[in-house]
DNA sequence: CTGCGCTAATGGTAATACCACTCTACCATG
DNA sequence: CATGGTAGAGTGGTATTACCATTAGCGCAG
């Protein structure tokens, strides 16, 4: 027997086994798993390590769970890598700066390759989504727009330029910074004193798509990245200065 | 009241709860939680749920189970990243020329940034990391050492690399893509058959301390993307060929 | 002082019962 | 016939209990 010492907990032995079916491809994104009685049996085990690794496995985003009905493979959703290494960043003291320092490379490096790679659906898309925005700056400066709601927009554009640069490992890493900068909260502030900025980013959105559609790297890398860096000025002078009373929504404390 | 019906399972709420005490700082790497039975008698809950939330928070390298001796905060090993990030690209199909960018452009900014922030002590022990492998590679040759240290020792410079840049996020993100191209084997076939590629790699490796030492930061980010593309090219070339009789380590089966 | 072995604490599994939710199909009602 | 409510079955979620497997630590014998 190869079996040196092996003491592999079945919880994890279930893992694997689970991801390597994905691996061969015999188990693919909403695809359901059998019933945890019935699979656990089929397995030889009983319910609680089976559903240690079903846990395991929700937790990275593989398994999406879902009472009453079963436990199915996601379908990738990164936020989970987002969140994840949110935490990692708490943990480690991650400064603001080395975020926008990750995000203008990243996101500049994004966009070059967004101009080398875009097909027109992607342009058209990139371009709806600057319209969309557009269109709610107003909206959201009278008030009929939440600030969440912009910020949302905001996020769909960067994540939809990443996306045209048909680089999941882009894709991945333009996810995780934008996830942790919400995370942190960086951007609630700013945008939400001078809602007025956002007009700013309206333009510099259209410049970058209007050099993705003519496919200038350089072009589109240089407008993201001062794009970014203008994020950042804004975000550090806020930053910098005493807290408002209170928060940005609607409140009248006593 | 934004709280529409959303009751979240118990599981979910233990893992809110500690990932909220490590936020909060009342929880530390190396800590070590409450015994199960204990644990679970305190929030009031039974031990099943409580260790579903301990599985899940072991998944993402939040917690390290240790059998017979407890369950402790782990001290943050960025491996977990690189293996989630592996898992996804294997659903997303995600190509090796995908990564290689990835890399280029990581790495290249991670030098760069490197050689702007590195500390004395920061180019010292990226000095001693090149000698240590330089001083492997003969003995790699001679057959003294395995693929698998040179592969280590290797990646342990370009991470050291990376710390030297003194961003989180870049530490985070070198390490996920070494993670996840030594899972895919692709360096084990180029540097396999062609141990002597080391010379180079190591030549790289000292040309790009000297550029960080002195603080030239478009020569190291020029040194270390070329390095990167080089490994690119020799992979992709390997790639093409047929694969080789058998593995590349040292055995002698029967 | 050393080393063996016991013991207690802890995580890991098993088995059972029951709760809560979701979907579906059936049936009463208009 | 169309509609809507309702009961059932199936599924994940939790609780309880008991026992197995491993580890750390301590005491005892050498």
């Amino acid at each position: 027997m190869g079996k040196i010492i092996q003491k592999t907990s079945v919880s994890q032995q279930v893992i694997d086994h689970i991801l390597d079916r994905i691996h061969q491809g015999e188990l693919k994104p909403g695809d359901r798993l059998p019933g945890e009685r019935e699979f656990a049996e089929y397995l030889g085990i009983s319910r609680v390590p089976l559903r240690e690794a079903i846990s395991a496995l929700s937790a990275i985003g593989i398994v999406e769970k879902r009472q009453g009905d079963g436990n199915f493979i996601a379908s990738f959703s990164p936020d989970v890598l987002g969140r994840i290494l949110h935490t990692y960043t708490m943990l480690d003291h991650a400064l603001a700066d080395d975020l926008f320092e990750a995000r203008s490379l990243v996101e500049g490096a994004s966009a070059r390759l967004a101009a080398r790679n875009a097909k027109p659906e992607d342009v058209q898309a990139l371009y709806e989504a600057v319209d969309v925005m557009e269109q709610a700056v107003p909206a959201y400066i009278r008030g009929e727009k939440r600030l969440g709601d912009m910020l949302q927009l905001d996020d769909l554009f960067h994540l939809q330029c990443a996306a045209a640069s048909h680089n999941q490992f882009y894709i991945q890493f333009v996810n995780i910074v934008h996830t942790a900068g919400t995370d942190m909260g960086l951007y609630e502030r700013t945008y939400g004193r001078h809602p007025e900025k956002y007009y700013d980013s309206v333009e510099f959105h259209r410049q970058l798509v209007d050099a993705i559609a003519a496919g200038d790297e350089l072009l589109a890398q240089d407008i993201m990245c001062r794009h970014i860096d203008l994020i950042r000025t804004d975000t550090e002078q806020e930053e910098s200065l005493p807290p408002e009373g209170e928060k940005t929504g609607a409140d009248t404390p006593a």
